[in-house]
DNA sequence: GTACAATTCAACCAAATGGTTAAATTAAGT
DNA sequence: ACTTAATTTAACCATTTGGTTGAATTGTAC
């Protein structure tokens, strides 16, 4: 089992329990970009993107740096593999008790 | 790729950003229980755990009977396939990411 | 039908969320 | 230095969240 703590999973979460934010990831999945490009498709203030990507960034999907006056955005590969693992193991713990759902269910017949 | 709202993933991944509510899922996963029992382990009031698992039913991760004078609680296989299908959609969606990364630092060596 | 046990509902509260606008920051170009 | 562009910060606001307590509901047992 991944090391996540309780808070960073709570974070994880919450971070992907919005549209606009998902919707970032994807964009990003695609390649870097830079906060403006990132919120032109959005129609909402420059400030409330950047507050997204705060979410983002505090949930550790994703990470800023300066290049020139723009901020370039990326998805965190580190990050996201952890995200990934947690993820696995959630869907083997799931996919268990779908089987033995579904063992029942043969019993059954 | 799944067919799933946007709104139900919000729902979804609002569900699991609370530790009280996957420590309820995680309990579920050794089988079905009563609200009463769910609620035991966790210091809060039965109102508040009777809440959570309104947001649990409301993200269709558990669905709720009644036998005689209990509620008894379960995941609900459906839903859980549901989730982990869109899950894995974005597993091999960050993991391409995660991919084209290695890539370029590969051709960077 | 009275009493009790299991659970939900209602009303309330403090804190967090998701948005706004206006001011502050930071770097680039002249 | 001055201006402009890109982004963040600050102050604010409405709504949602996660909890509380006390009353209402529903089923069991007497």
């Amino acid at each position: 089992m991944v090391k996540l703590s309780a808070r960073s999973l709570d974070r994880l979460f919450h971070a992907l329990a919005d549209q606009t934010r998902r919707k970032i990831l994807v964009t990003l999945s695609r390649g870097e970009s830079t906060v403006g490009e990132l919120a032109r498709p959005h129609k909402m203030s420059l400030a409330a993107v950047s507050k997204h990507l705060g979410v983002l960034e505090t949930a550790g999907l994703i990470d800023r740096k300066r290049v020139g006056s723009f901020q370039v955005v990326n998805l965190r590969a580190e990050s996201l593999q952890t995200a990934n693992k947690w993820l696995s193991f959630y869907e083997k713990c799931w996919g268990q008790k779908l089987n033995a759902l579904q063992d029942l269910l043969e019993k059954k017949k």
